[in-house]
DNA sequence: TCAAAAGTGTTGCATCTACACCCATGG
DNA sequence: CCATGGGTGTAGATGCAACACTTTTGA
């Protein structure tokens, strides 16, 4: 027997959505074959993920999952690290689940883990029939995962706080066209800190690829924003 | 037949070391079964690496590359992206070499990368048998690699800049007692850029993770050097 | 007219850059 | 005594943090 036949591959999403009021984790909940929901029986939500298949690469891997999920195309994916712990599949806790659809239950999986955003104001992603039901969660109330699915999470939140400013990839989460409040907001949530006002407009100013659109707010009770939008051209750096 | 046998996972491992005067990357040659040398044959040089044994942690492959490369244990290894191309080791130029001694040559590898740190003064690896000879290579002078690896190089490379200065690990490719001409070049080639004398230790003296010792440079011709070395216990962020 | 968020400048302090000369050693 | 790299300070410019009031809209 080729023993490189007990060894998958496979690639976990951790999809991060913003509504202009909270950032949120997307989760699909373990299913049992008879379809009974499974908080009760000891079951945990994961992160979402496959297999890879064997003539696809890994980022047509992760942008099929995220596909199957949330019907979106064209979602921001980007990979940041592999997991390979030969028992990172093999606790007991998760057996009962594999069991449930895998054919060998005690193969060992490497995972690539990709993070992904999105705005859950230009779209809203419908959770499919993917493995169970899915659930966007509070991304700073993830509960216990599966696997070592919340080493992956962990991962991801600081590797998405050392690449927003950097790479410009806030805009991802945010609509097309947005406010200047909307985005210092959403740096707020991410970094788990109030920024100036003041000094974060002056620093919006100085970067190029923010530029000011001729519209404005409408139907909100106080003084209309400003809109803005992202121009990826003007990325200077 | 399971497909998924028709997948294997590697680890490829970019090995920096600096001796002094200029950063090397260790390559390994190509060798035919026969043991001929074949550079005029059409093989390339490649970076080390080895198929993931069945039950060994990814972190624990590289370390066990590195070992039979240079019996060094204990080198700084850090895994940065993984490179799963379904056709990056299906290129006409390289199935010559992979039919030396692969099972089945036209498998697909999805391969892990690391980068490693040495200190070409403090150790002096040695070239291993492991799959031909090996060769430290100017890190400016790259040739075409075999497979994907000039990618996973420059990946290297630039994940190398990204993480020298606020991870502290320059100093794995130093000698345990430096001196700040020698912090200094190090960056200096690491960013192929001048760096300011004064400026320069003007911020080293701001860390205090890196402490001045009792002791001064010998045996050179001109005002002998202070000695530095890395505290990681110091290290304040 | 009220509530709610939008929008706007200045000042002090810390940090960065540019720059040139004397020092200690070995040969 | 000469060659070689080691070692040091200052001034000007720039960037960052702290801070409070006026404006516009819808209800």
């Amino acid at each position: 027997m080729n023993l490189n036949s007990q060894l998958g591959v496979s690639v976990d999403c951790v999809l991060f959505g913003y509504n202009g009021d909270a950032i949120k984790v997307l989760l699909i909940q373990q299913k049992t074959q008879n379809g009974g929901t499974l908080q009760e029986s000891g079951l945990q939500m994961a992160l979402p993920g496959d297999l890879v298949m064997p003539e696809e690469a890994l980022s047509e891997c992760a942008a099929r999952v995220m596909q199957e999920l949330t019907s979106i195309e064209g979602v921001f994916l980007k990979q940041f690290q592999a997991f390979g712990d030969p028992e990172r599949v093999r606790k007991k806790k998760d057996q009962r689940w594999l069991e449930t659809f895998r054919e060998s239950p005690n193969k060992r999986i490497i995972t690539v883990a990709y993070y992904a955003l999105v705005s859950l104001q230009e779209y809203k992603p419908e959770a499919s029939s993917f493995a169970g039901s899915t659930q966007w969660v509070d991304f700073d109330k993830i509960p216990p995962l599966a696997f070592d699915h919340n080493a992956i999470f962990n991962h991801a939140l600081l590797t998405l706080r050392e690449h927003i400013e950097p790479h410009h990839i806030g805009f991802e989460l945010l609509p097309k066209k947005f406010t200047l409040s909307q985005l210092q907001h959403l740096h707020e949530l991410v970094f788990d800190k109030k920024l100036d006002k003041r000094n974060f407009r002056k620093n919006v100013k100085r970067m190029n690829h923010i530029v000011p659109l001729d519209e404005k707010q409408t139907g909100v009770l106080h003084k209309p924003a400003q809109l803005f939008a992202f121009n990826p051209e003007a990325v200077s750096e």
